[in-house]
DNA sequence: TTTTGAGTTGTTCGA
DNA sequence: GTCGAACAACTCAAA
């Protein structure tokens, strides 16, 4: 065994949640630095205080590095991956390479932020140099401050203070083959033996396979569709989940296989070929707002994933749900269409239209009567596109316990809400097939069609499809004397 | 310090 | 059918 000194300097280039090659900025100065470079991803399913990834993620994961090692592979970039903790990993493979320096882009959640700051530490006071960069998000979660210095708790106001610094960096293009200074190849695990897929039992992945594209180049085809046709009438199309009217980029982004640097001047360029309206890209460009600020909330709320953001909600009367009514919500059998269609889009394909979340969300949490922490759980299990800040943060917002001070009265009303944003029924006869027939007039309740039109439908209710699980006007003034029990309301004081 | 206007995404009721 | 007001009271952010 050689000692470490004997070796020629290398870099490390630690991949996490940036599995692309271009615009990453701790890669291109990897590259930048001259010194032969090489890459590991770490699967760590030891350390202490990690949340597992569900399972929906875990497929995305697999996919998503299979891609990225092709693309290490067209680059030169020797690429492994090893599962074991992260941190016994790293200092491992900095030995093993004789690593002078380890480069990665920085995570914001905890215990991630604490265990990359302890390695650090240990790996410079070992004599190596670390460079940690950004490149999740388009501004550190700690940058952006209201006028007395507190992280924002209220989206408009955190957006305009971070529009405020101006435009975002160019992005980095990939380096190049020619840039590239090939590391030595650290030996790895076999993807298939991480585990990361489902194995045996009934294969669930198939319709995410059918789904979706995991991988840098897959993301890069998800933007070019977007900009092509769903760019433009953004503002209007992203609300109505019968049509295809939002990005699908999230998953993408929550695996850093594109930046939202990247999206921001992709937009930028398809509104100055005149492709896209002004309005369409503020709309787009809010949304990646609204990720931003979920990171800028999950800094100042760690426990966000956990704990109500509002601590009064520690008192609310969460009703204990059956087991049969938790399934049937699950399973997309609550015998309200708009909110059983989302689900089964979850299920079928890890993801589910931003529209339905809410709607969904809410019938757990206000119908139900539901901790939205069990919600949380689930679509942290099914979504492909699972993300600490986002998931956590959109929860605890339907619920009302986040920072923000909701108005109490935000209850969706499930067949409203179809109506609305589902006018064609088109989104519900996707999910549910057994309703295929029913005239839109009554898809979204199907209770009330008359007895002809459902047999005509060949539906019979009870059989075929469920009767309402509640009745949700009863359930929502259920809801709001819940909500009123927890309000802010002070109790006369006795002076 | 105090004041003021506002707060992603809603629903219902009555005119 | 459409429209505007009402729906807790509170907290936040900025003036």
């Amino acid at each position: 065994m050689t000692s470490p000194g004997s070796r020629s300097p290398c870099a490390l280039i630690w991949f996490r949640e940036d599995l692309r090659l271009a615009d990453n900025p701790a890669l291109t100065a990897a590259v930048a630095s001259g010194v032969p470079v090489t890459a590991l991803f770490v699967l760590d399913e030891t350390t202490d205080g990690f949340r597992p990834l569900g399972g929906a993620s875990r497929w995305w994961l697999a996919q998503s590095l299979k891609a990225h090692g092709r693309e290490c592979a067209k680059t030169g970039l020797p690429f492994a991956v090893r599962k074991g903790p992260e941190r016994a990993v790293i200092e491992r493979a900095v030995r093993e390479c004789g690593a002078t320096r380890v480069l990665w882009s920085r995570r914001y959640g905890e215990p991630e932020a604490t265990i990359d700051a302890d390695l650090q530490r240990a790996l410079e006071e070992s004599g190596v140099a670390v460079e940690t960069l950004g490149g999740r998000l388009l501004h550190e979660p700690d940058a952006v401050r209201s006028g007395s210095g507190a992280p924002f708790k209220v989206y408009t106001a955190f957006w305009r203070a971070a529009r405020a610094g101006g435009p975002p960096r160019a992005p980095l293009p990939a380096p190049s083959r020619a840039d590239v200074v090939a590391g030595p190849q650290l030996a790895g695990d076999e993807l298939g033996d991480l585990g990361l897929e489902p194995r045996g039992g009934p294969d669930w992945a198939r319709g995410l396979r059918a789904s979706w594209t995991p991988g840098e180049a897959g993301a890069r085809a998800a933007l070019d569709a977007f900009l092509d046709g769903g760019l433009r009438g953004y503002a209007a199309a992203r609300d109505r989940p019968d049509l295809s009217g939002t990005s699908r980029l999230s998953p993408h982004l929550r695996f850093g296989e594109i930046s939202p640097v990247q999206l921001w001047h992709a937009s930028e360029a398809a509104m100055a070929e005149g492709s896209a309206q002004a309005r369409d890209v503020e709309k787009f460009r809010g949304e990646l707002g609204w990720r931003e600020f979920a990171y800028h909330l999950l800094a100042a709320f760690p426990d966000m994933a956990r704990r109500n953001a509002a601590a009064r909600f520690d008192d609310f009367p969460w009703r204990q749900p059956e087991a049969a009514e938790l399934k049937a919500w699950r399973r997309g059998l609550t015998g309200y269409p708009i909110v059983d269609a989302g689900m089964r889009q979850l299920w079928r394909t890890g993801w589910m239209h931003n529209r339905v979340r809410m709607i969904t969300a809410s019938f757990l949490i206000k119908d139900l009567l539901v901790d939205w922490r069990i919600g949380e759980a689930w679509f942290w299990d099914t979504l492909v596109d699972a993300d600490p800040a986002n998931n956590a943060v959109s929860w605890q917002w339907v619920a009302g316990s986040g920072a923000d001070a909701a108005p109490y009265f935000r209850v969706f009303n499930p067949v409203l809400q179809g109506r609305k944003f589902d006018p064609s029924g088109d989104y519900v006869r996707t999910f549910l097939p057994e309703l295929g027939e029913i005239p839109t007039k009554w898809i979204h309740a199907p209770w009330e069609a008359p007895a002809e039109a459902l047999s005509a439908a060949g539906v019979e209710l009870g059989r075929h499809y469920p009767r309402p699980i509640v009745d949700h006007a009863a359930a929502r003034k259920r809801a709001l004397a819940a909500l009123a029990q927890v309000s802010g309301r002070v109790s006369a004081p006795d002076d």
